[in-house]
DNA sequence: TCAATCTGAATGTCCGGACAATCTGACTAC
DNA sequence: GTAGTCAGATTGTCCGGACATTCAGATTGA
């Protein structure tokens, strides 16, 4: 049996400008995430006692404790009575937020591009009514999109907007994310509800994604709230599933 | 335009018990999600202020925030500064927690039974040594298990664990769910990384769900670790699309 | 040698207060 | 009538302290 790792508290250089508008708490939990994510404090170690650190930085122990706690509930740290509060090893690298697909194609480094196939107002079906909680038949944004990477078809995004919310403009949808553009446009996401399933591709969905018919997609549904509660998006979206996968971390709820 | 809901602060019996080992603040926001639950407090109805709502309970105010932001933390209410706490409109149900497959079919009427096609050691691939971080070629425990519904087959299971952890009763793996056995035996589960995609059935695969070969798939690979970092888990699950899909709730980081 | 007990250390919970930042609505001035 | 200003309300941040609970390791006893 390899003997229990017992790592060492780390030394480490902290500091909090007490006259930047930025709170305290937070100067402190972003200067713990960099060196978690630097490798200063290595998976494992111990973070030194609440008290000790709050002494040490001259703050209180509930803003030190205010601190550990944001990082607790990112995954980063885990707290344990009566030993301490360390660093979780695993790579954790992000609990999985309201992502948009353009972001993450940006991020992972392909230049994405979109081709607007439809944007429009049209009248709402049952279904997109009830997603959106707006009258039937009343007008609704539609959008159609397809998604390319590296000059491949990738996805085929259709959603559906209440009016009035923002102004869809096609050069722009063509340029950047429709998330990008409600958060633009003042319009603060809150939540979603998302089915991911598969299913075999239609001769028309086929085609758009330069499939074969009966060829397997990947599907996902959303509808997406802002703070308000309102539904702001519903969306129906096909991925060809050997250029895409839906990729998350998780955590467990407390 | 309809008139902007101005929703009326909410008078609310709540109640604690300073006897009780339970914390207060988790009394609180207990009795406080049961009521939003209920419908007791209606969506965009207001909380009303801490301060006063802490002197009606006799607790202090950082008392209440604790019990409030646990609910905010969940999605279920949103602060305004200057405002006030003001209960979620949408229908927020749970913000995708670690699950298994079994806890979600029972949630849902569904009474599940699971045959165990597999249950053994094996040396461990790269692929799966890799995930699991273990040796190439040491031992690992691996787990085949066809998950029913209603007598149809509707996902075929397959994990590897790492040895010493947990055993592994055939008896027991029919009548509950893996992450139950996991948690039972001292495992404390902390997160997960996924991947859900879709795939054409292969004729071996086909033959176990029941499927015909080239149906679509849905496919989910995950490692899950303890709150030491350890990867406890790792499975390569099929699912028949027609009899399942993910759903999940999710909130946005701020 | 092994098991039960004790002790120290660390986090968990809770209190009461203080001041700052921000939003809403009413008031005022033009 | 409209825009700017001001005051009140409410949450955000922070402090310092107190005691409870739990864990790991050392001590003690059989």
């Amino acid at each position: 049996m390899p003997k229990p790792e017992v790592d060492p508290t780390v030394q480490l250089e902290l500091s909090v400008d007490r006259s930047s508008p930025v709170p305290l708490y937070f100067q402190l939990s972003q200067q713990l995430e960099a060196a978690i994510e630097h490798g200063t404090l290595t998976p494992g170690s111990l973070l030194g006692n609440e008290i000790e650190l709050a002494a040490r930085l001259g703050l209180s122990r509930p803003t030190v404790r205010q601190a550990i706690q944001s990082l607790v509930d990112k995954g980063l740290l885990v707290r344990r009575r009566g030993v301490g509060t360390q660093v979780v090893h695993s790579q954790v690298k992000r609990p999985l937020e309201l992502s948009s697909l353009y972001d993450d194609l940006e991020a992972a480094g392909q230049r994405p591009a979109t081709k607007v196939l439809v944007n429009t107002l049209v009248p709402a079906s049952a279904e997109v009514a009830a997603a959106l909680g707006v009258a039937e038949d009343s007008d609704v944004h539609r959008v159609e999109r397809l998604r390319l990477a590296h000059g491949e078809p990738m996805a085929y995004l259709c959603n559906f907007l209440p009016p009035g919310l923002i102004d869809l403009d096609t050069g722009q949808l063509e340029t950047t994310g429709l998330y990008r553009l409600m958060r633009a446009a003042g319009i603060t996401l809150h939540s979603a509800r998302q089915s991911i399933g598969a299913r075999a591709a239609t001769t028309v969905e086929a085609e758009r994604l330069a499939e074969e018919t009966g060829a397997p997609l990947l599907t996902m549904q959303r509808v997406t709230f802002d703070d308000t509660g309102r539904a702001v998006e519903y969306g129906t979206h096909t991925y060809r599933p050997t250029r895409y996968s839906f990729e998350f971390q998780l955590l467990v709820r407390t």
